[in-house]
RNA sequence: GCCGACGUAGCUCAGGGGUAGAGCGUUUCCUUGGUAAGGAAGAGGCCACGGGUUCAAAUCCCGUCGUUGGCUCCA
C-alpha cells in the first residue's frame, strides 16, 4: 500500500499501482468520469500511470488550466494522425498546446493546405476521436527511437531524438498512431467532442528563417460541442472590437494605397481625440517638471553612427536621403533620442540643475517588415510621447519611481487595469548583443527592479529581452483578441550619454556623465489608441470623449432653443454638437448610438417651454429632464470619477 | 521578407466565362415627428492594377500592389 495526500492535506491509502483515475475513483464516480490529467510529486502524469510511491496528487478536469493543456496536447496527437491520413508524405515535426489550442508543425514537401481542406481534417479528427482510442505512453531506446525516424526519413525528429537523453525518450500510441512524446494527455480520444481548425501559416522550423519552412495548422478543440460554439461566438464578439473595424466606423484613422503601406492618416475625429490625450498627459507631464522641446523628423546619417543606432539598425531600416549635393546623407528619425541628447548638449550644465526633463510628441519612422504591419499597432511612422531625462546617478531612482508614478497615472485614468509589468534584463550569455559597460549595466538593472519592488508593481522578469543600450521596464496590456502589447516604456541608459559626450559640472567642480532614462507612458499615440479602442469597444472615458453629447431636436421649430442650449454647454465645457435634420427621433438616436455618443440631449415642445433637457444616456438609460446645469453636474462627477487629479 | 486567404458602389457584402446586384449611406422631393431605421424618386462601379488563355474575362491562369491570419524581427 502507498499513501497518496491530495491538495486539501487529507491522505488516501490506495493499492501500490493504483493510478490517479483509481484515486478519482475513491473520491467519486463523477470526479473519474471527470479527471483528464493529473500532476504526481510535481509532474505531470498520465491518469492511468500506476503510482508506486508515496506522494501527493492533483487530479484536473477541463476547467483547470494543467487539464486543458493535456486535452490541447491529445488534440494535437490526433490532428498529426489526421494529417498523415490525408497527406501520407507529411513529415511531423512538433504540436505543442497553446493558449486556446494548439497546433502542428509538418513538412508538407510540395503539397498545400488551404482553409478548403479545413473540413476534412476536422472531419478525419472527430472520426478518430469517436474510436475512443487509449493515449499509452511508452519507454523506448534512444536507438529504436531513431530507428523509427530514420526509417520515415524525418530528419526533424530525428534532429529532436539526437538531442534527448538515452533512457529518457517515450512514444505515445493511440489507435494505430505513434508519435515521440513527453507525455501528459487525457485518458482517451473519445473525450474530444469538438474540433475546429483555425487556421494554416508557414513557421520555420525551430524559429530560425534561415531551416525549412514548414506548415504550421492550428486547431481548437473542446470537451462539448456547447463550448467550442461559445468560443466561436466570443471570437466573433472581440471582432467587434477590433481597433481597424471601430477606426474605420468612428471615422478616426484611415490608410491610403498611394501614402503607403503602415502610413496611417488621422481623421478629423481621430486626431481631436489624440489631441485630447496629448493634452492629458502634458499637463501631468507639467506638474512633473518637464519641458517641451520640438526636433526635426531627419538628421544627419552621421547623428545616428554617433548613437550606435545605424550600425545596429542602418541595413534594416528607411535609407539615407541624399541631397543635390554630394556626400550629404540624411535619416528620417527612427527615434528621437539623439536629437534631445543634442538639445541637451547645446550648454554646460551643473548638477545643480538636473535632471533635464525634455518631452517631445516626436514622430518617427521605422522600417517595420511588410508581414508585421497590423492596423495601428505595428505601423512604419509613429508618434511617441517621447521624454529623455538627464539626471545624476544618484537621481536615479528616484526619476525612475516617479516615472513609474506618471505611467500608472496614464493608465489609471484611462481605465487600464489588468496590465503586466515586465521587467526586461541582459541575456547573461549573450554579452555581445548589447553596449555599455557591465558595471552601468548592473547598476541600472538594480535601479529598475528596486524601483518595481518600491512601487510595489507585480512585474514578471525577463532575461534577454532589454534593448541593446539598457534594461527596460515596459507595461503591456491584451487587445481584443489576447493578444500581448507593449505600450508604456522605461528605459535606463548609460550608452548614448557615453556616446554624445553628454556631461555636467558636480560639486566637486568635476565633469561627470548623465544618467538617461527614455520614456514614454502610451508608448506610442498609434498603438495607445489602437489598445484603447479595444479595451473599450469605443466607449471611451467621458473625459475623452472628442463629442460628449448631442442635441437632438424634435423638428427645425426647436432649432433657435437648441443654439441656447449649446451655449450653455459650452460654457460648461461640454463639447456637444446639434443635430436638426429633418429625420425622425428615432432615426436620429439610432446614428447617435451608433457613433457611441454618451449623451443624447432631446429637445421639443415640452423642453423649450420648461427651459430643459430630456437625458439620455448611450445604451438605453432614461436620466429624464432636467436643466442644463443639472446635466453638468452629472458630467463634471462622471469625469470626476475615472480621471484622477494628478499629485506629484 | 516568408507561408496561407482575401481585394466587386462611400460602407457591409452577394454573384460569377456572355460586359454588374442588395442593404446602409449620399442627392432631391414629401413628411414636422417624443427615445435604436417615416415614404418616394435619382445619382453612383475600368468588379485593385498589369499581362496571358478565350470568339468573349469582373469571373480561369501568372505577376504586381494592398489588406489579412501566422512565422521571423522589433530602437
Amino acid at each position: 500500500m502507498i499513501n497518496i495526500t491530495l491538495p486539501d492535506g487529507s491522505v488516501k491509502e490506495m493499492e501500490r499501482g493504483s493510478t490517479p483515475i483509481d484515486v478519482a475513483k475513491s473520491i467519486s464516480e463523477g470526479l473519474a468520469r471527470n479527471i483528464i490529467s493529473a500532476k504526481y510529486n510535481e509532474s505531470i502524469v498520465e491518469t492511468s500511470t500506476p503510482l508506486t510511491e508515496d506522494g501527493s496528487i492533483t487530479l484536473f478536469t477541463w476547467n483547470d488550466d494543467e487539464g486543458k493543456a493535456a486535452f490541447r496536447h491529445s488534440s494535437s496527437h490526433v490532428l498529426a494522425q489526421a494529417i498523415i491520413r490525408l497527406y501520407p508524405s507529411a513529415k511531423l515535426t512538433i504540436g505543442p498546446a497553446i493558449e486556446n489550442g494548439f497546433y502542428y508543425d509538418v513538412d508538407l514537401g510540395d503539397q498545400i493546405i488551404s482553409d478548403k481542406d479545413f473540413k476534412k481534417i476536422e472531419d478525419t479528427m472527430l472520426e478518430i476521436a469517436r474510436g475512443k482510442h487509449d493515449f499509452k505512453m511508452r519507454a523506448v531506446t534512444k536507438k529504436e527511437a531513431l530507428d523509427k525516424y530514420k526509417a520515415e526519413e524525418n530528419e526533424f525528429k530525428v534532429e529532436l531524438i539526437e538531442n534527448l537523453e538515452d533512457g529518457t525518450i517515450t512514444f505515445c500510441d493511440h489507435d494505430n498512431f505513434t508519435d515521440l512524446c513527453r507525455g501528459g494527455h487525457i485518458p482517451n480520444t473519445g473525450i474530444i467532442k469538438a474540433v475546429k481548425i483555425m487556421s494554416v501559416a508557414g513557421a520555420y522550423w525551430r524559429g530560425d528563417e534561415n531551416k525549412p519552412q514548414l506548415t504550421r495548422v492550428y486547431g481548437t478543440s473542446f470537451p462539448k460541442q456547447k463550448d467550442l460554439k461559445a468560443y466561436l461566438a466570443l471570437l466573433e464578439e472581440a471582432k467587434k472590437r477590433d481597433h481597424r473595424k471601430l477606426g474605420k466606423e468612428l471615422e478616426l484613422f484611415t490608410f491610403s494605397k498611394r501614402v503607403g503601406q503602415g502610413l496611417p492618416l488621422w481623421l478629423p475625429k481621430g486626431a481631436a481625440l489624440r489631441e485630447r490625450l496629448e493634452n492629458f498627459l502634458k499637463a501631468a507631464q507639467k506638474k512633473q517638471g518637464y519641458e517641451m522641446v520640438v526636433s526635426p523628423h531627419i538628421g544627419q546619417k552621421e547623428l545616428y553612427e554617433t548613437s550606435g543606432h545605424y550600425e545596429k539598425y542602418g541595413a534594416d531600416s528607411f535609407q539615407p536621403i541624399l541631397t543635390p549635393n554630394d556626400g550629404e546623407e540624411f535619416l528620417l528619425k527612427p527615434m528621437n533620442c539623439p536629437h534631445h541628447c543634442e538639445i541637451y548638449n547645446s550648454r554646460p550644465w551643473s548638477y545643480r540643475e538636473l535632471p533635464k526633463r525634455y518631452a517631445e510628441f516626436g514622430t518617427v519612422y521605422r522600417y517595420e517588415q511588410s508581414g508585421e504591419l497590423h492596423g495601428l499597432t505595428r505601423v512604419r511612422g509613429f508618434t511617441q510621447d517621447d521624454a529623455h531625462i538627464f539626471c545624476t546617478p544618484d537621481q536615479l531612482d528616484e526619476e525612475f519611481m516617479k516615472v513609474i508614478d506618471l505611467v500608472l497615472y496614464v493608465f489609471g485614468s484611462l481605465g487600464f487595469e489588468d496590465f503586466t509589468a515586465q521587467v526586461s534584463l541582459r541575456d547573461p550569455k549573450n554579452p555581445d548583443k548589447y553596449i555599455g559597460a557591465n558595471e552601468n549595466w548592473v547598476k541600472a538593472e538594480n535601479a529598475i527592479l528596486n524601483a518595481a519592488k518600491a512601487k510595489g508593481l507585480n512585474y514578471v522578469v525577463e532575461t534577454g529581452e532589454a534593448a541593446f543600450y539598457g534594461p527596460k521596464l515596459d507595461f503591456m496590456v491584451k487587445d481584443a483578441l489576447g493578444r500581448s502589447w507593449q505600450l508604456g516604456t522605461i528605459q535606463v541608459d548609460y550608452n548614448l550619454p557615453e556616446r554624445f559626450e553628454l556631461q555636467y559640472k558636480g560639486s566637486d567642480n568635476e565633469m561627470h556623465r548623465p544618467v538617461m532614462i527614455h520614456r514614454a507612458p502610451f508608448g506610442s499615440m498609434e498603438r495607445f489608441v489602437a489598445i484603447l479602442l479595444e479595451h473599450t469597444g469605443g466607449n471611451f472615458p467621458l473625459w475623452l470623449m472628442p463629442q460628449q453629447a448631442t442635441i437632438l431636436t424634435l423638428s427645425d421649430k426647436y432649432e433657435k432653443y437648441a443654439q441656447n442650449v449649446l451655449n450653455l454647454l459650452e460654457n460648461h465645457e461640454i463639447r456637444a454638437l446639434t443635430d436638426n435634420r429633418g429625420e425622425t427621433m428615432g432615426k436620429k438616436i439610432r446614428e447617435a448610438e451608433i457613433q457611441k455618443l454618451p449623451f443624447m440631449l432631446i429637445i421639443g415642445e415640452q423642453e423649450e417651454k420648461d427651459g430643459t433637457i430630456s437625458v439620455r444616456r448611450h445604451g438605453g438609460e432614461d436620466l429624464g429632464s432636467m436643466t442644463v446645469d443639472a446635466f453638468a453636474k452629472i458630467v463634471t462627477v462622471e469625469i470626476a470619477s475615472t480621471m484622477k487629479t494628478f499629485e506629484n
